[in-house]
DNA sequence: CAATTTTACCCACATTTACCCACATTTTCC
DNA sequence: GGAAAATGTGGGTAAATGTGGGTAAAATTG
């Protein structure tokens, strides 16, 4: 259950999107079409689970002690934000307008796999992230560990 | 029993807002439409709890030392303000007017799903502690353990 | 105790949403 | 390269949802 890709697709007048044909059979046999898209707190995009996977975090998240405010701030940002999407019979998903709003999505829009989730971004967006992450310089002091010794 | 999303609803001219039909099953199944809302002592919002929820952290809340002002404090706060309130035969809620006022609720406001509560919030509100939220740079030094592992 | 206001309950209309069908377009296979 | 299948797109319609308001019961006040 690994999602994988650059997908560029249109949202029609109704803000649905079609999810291309070959991750579907992985959704409805992984569960059932039932999917949670939310908003992500970095960038303007929107996250998308299945439904399985989202609910383990929710628990993780849910469980953080309510009178820290960082823990107030992603609880509200993230479960707040969350929302149960089902696959209608052509496969496609309505994106909720809040979310919509949020990351900017008009017609044009960029799904992106990002293994256990994708990530949705407007097509402008999109293009502007990723030019900006290809002009920073690999190698930054920054790098954790993990990452400095990292073989491709 | 998990609530999510952000639901954008009007209140009507006799401060009653329509519940979303996708929670009302849950809310007459748990709780026979019995719920009970009280203030956010943190935020100018409210909360929304299905009535045994309730019951469970009023009970904790009775339970603190009541020589600890600060205990008095939450108390005194968020029993004094918990107000019992059923959904009437189209699945609405009729919000006092002390809690409307006490979280600034005229016409439009958002329901906001937390899990096992909900919180309520003037729209207007709502968009402005968003935005707050989000200029906030997650991986701040105040993040509790949990968080600086959590894996989305 | 009577009069007035407030609250709760119910019904009816307007709007939105979800579901379905049909067409256009792209891809695949021969 | 052409035909057939699969995919993507658009939109209509019935059902569900949201909204407003009327009436009767209850509570409150003078």
């Amino acid at each position: 259950m690994f999602f994988r890709g650059v997908n560029p697709i249109n949202l029609d007048a109704k803000g649905r999107m079609a999810i291309p044909a070959r991750y579907r059979d992985t959704l409805t046999e992984h569960c059932g079409g039932h999917l949670v898209a939310t908003i992500d707190t970095e960038e303007r995009c929107l996250l998308l689970y299945p439904l399985a996977e989202w609910e383990e975090i929710q628990a993780k998240i849910e469980a953080l002690p309510s009178f820290n405010p960082a823990a107030r701030r992603i609880q509200r940002l993230l479960i707040g934000h969350a929302t149960d999407i089902d696959m209608d019979g052509n496969g496609r998903l309505l994106l909720p307008a809040p979310l919509r709003e949020y990351a900017g999505l008009s017609k044009k829009i960029i799904l992106l796999g990002q293994g256990g989730k994708f990530e949705i971004w407007s097509e402008e967006r999109w293009m502007a992230t990723r030019e900006e992450y290809l002009a920073e310089a690999d190698g930054g002091a920054e790098l954790p560990e993990e990452l400095q010794n990292l073989s491709l």
